[in-house]
DNA sequence: CCGGATTATACTCCGATTGAGCATAAGAGG
DNA sequence: CCTCTTATGCTCAATCGGAGTATAATCCGG
């Protein structure tokens, strides 16, 4: 057909599925992980598949008993050198030059209710492990985490000093962590995971040979590029719920509206205003009351709230801005 | 390592990278294709290649000749059956079954000037085919492209009536084509075509068998799903004009604001408030004035302006918003 | 039974943003 | 000079979004 005829299937390349589930467990955002924390739920993409995302769900379920309900693509990874270093990998026996078996990633985005059945033990015993355990620089519902002005950024102003383009280096850096009368983005996960790893401060980036001498930042690392991953999808949830109702995905059928909140809250890694929370809910009718009131929470007895599905449909709808003319 | 014994490469897979290039040229968006609108530029991923990007770029230029600008990954295709009947596969005579070869397309959304460098050659002549070729109901410039009145929505309805799930169907129309009181979407152009397919509107369709019986719908079709990913490009740049300063990759370095409000109406697929548009420019920063003017335009010479280029790393930090607490 | 403490919920206020349109400026062409 | 055309400045009202005040229900300890 078309391509020239060196288009033959490449032995060497793989292609495996992987997954980032999500989801909020006594007020904490939380993975779906392997070994107790060290992997993503990953399986190769086999020719009985129908789709990835059939694939995908199978690999999971396999592999953490959890069912899946929403799914989305993050994206697609085959850099020659994401997985330099790394013992499962080949370590550094194998070092990444042509010739390599390469290994194609997609991910996926997933939202899962952790529901404990039956279950007494923690979430952690079911496989779920808490973001900011990963990121302790992402969860500033307490405020900016120490470690922020403490470690991280005496250690990139050094890295971005010794570098050749240091001006950029402290751009990116002062836009990543909202320096300099900048606003804390909460959606630059990616962007500031990546920051630290060029400039040498997490675990990942010492595999690869690249560190600033000192021991890596606190956050536990994973296999791989896994924490990579992770950031990517934590990156596009945050981004996500705020224009398309996702977060229901993680909720209980019934709830209140400031468990609601606290299920955005810990997501974003930031409070929200509760006032005006409230108003954005209602003003876009997403919830309906179902009459029933929760008194578990120590003050006036909240009412409780479900999800209204239709709105599933409605919102597909609801664009971004452009200055149109109406005719 | 951590996979199943049946995780060795899979011989049966092949992985292609693809491409939608979009630009406008002379007031009209357009796409750079192959064999004259047929199929996208694309090639097989191979070891060869650094990273995903790099094969793109390598791909495209080799096929085209057009350097890229900027580009972003899309999404990955691989469902089963997204080549049935394509004769380039097998057609009709190799079945969609299971032992079939299957092909991962990884799909990028470039960006390019059409730079008519010492040819006179027109656009089609160097690849560079319209967009609203390929989909006329997309282009509402002019107003509702009557198409859609007079062919698609008696279709699509008869369509509707026949499912088992009526209800869905005719709202799904409803919602992609702003039926019943809803606006106009110009995101909505993967939805929209997916419709049409499903309701055997479009050549494609036909093909792996659905059809409503009439003869497609105008619309140039595209060899395999390309047309579908090219739906996808268009979906995503038009949403992504929104947000990111990109259709300055699209404009020579120096422009009126009236030639960016055009290019960036022939994205959109709809007209903007002219003095708006320019408020929302101005007030962003977005661009500098050159002090020089241009006359070519019949009325009063119009300011000459060329892209901030700072902007690129600023607007990075533009979130979309949450009503958060400050402290 | 009363007075905090605690959480829920209703409303108000104001500045910023956005939609829509009017008015004026500066060329070209007759 | 008059008219046509495009450019650009400015106004006005409606809405949205951020921030805070006020009031309503409970529970709990005394």
């Amino acid at each position: 057909m078309k391509h020239p005829p060196d288009s033959q299937p490449d032995h060497a390349l793989a292609v495996e599925l992987i997954a980032v589930v999500a989801s909020v467990t006594g007020g904490d955002p939380c993975v779906l992980t392997l070994r107790g924390g060290e992997a993503l739920p990953s399986g190769p993409f086999a020719l009985g598949h129908r789709s990835l995302q059939a694939g995908l769900r199978d690999w999971v379920e396999q592999q953490t008993g959890h069912p899946l309900g929403y799914i989305e693509q993050l994206y697609t990874f085959a850099d020659r050198d994401r997985l330099a270093g790394d013992p499962a990998n080949g370590g550094a026996g194998n070092p990444t030059g042509a010739g390599a078996r390469r290994t194609i990633s997609i991910s996926y985005l997933g939202l899962a209710r952790d529901d404990p059945q039956g279950t007494t033990a923690p979430p952690q015993a079911r496989g779920w492990c808490g973001w900011y355990g990963c990121f302790p620089w992402e969860d500033h519902r307490a405020g900016p985490p120490p470690v922020i002005a403490r470690e991280i950024l005496p250690r990139l102003a050094a890295w971005a000093d010794t570098g050749p383009e240091a001006r950029g280096r402290h751009e990116r850096s002062a836009v990543a962590f909202g320096l300099d009368g900048r606003d804390w983005n909460e959606e630059l996960v990616l962007q500031r995971y990546e920051l630290l790893y060029e400039a040498g401060l997490v675990e990942e980036a010492r595999r690869a040979g690249i560190s600033d001498g000192a021991p890596p930042l606190p956050g536990r690392a994973m296999v791989a590029d896994h924490r990579r991953i992770l950031a990517t999808g934590i990156a596009r949830l945050r981004t996500k719920i705020k224009y398309r109702p996702v977060v229901f995905e993680l909720m209980p059928p019934v709830f209140t509206l400031l468990q609601l909140q606290r299920a955005v809250e810990a997501l974003a890694g930031r409070l929200v205003h509760k006032q005006n929370f409230r108003r954005l809910i209602e003003q876009q009718d997403l919830v309906e009351d179902t009459g029933e009131t929760s008194s578990e929470t120590g003050g006036r007895p909240a009412k409780l709230f479900r999800f209204r599905a239709a709105v599933q449909v409605e919102r597909i709808a609801v664009g971004t801005k452009l200055p149109v003319v109406r005719s």
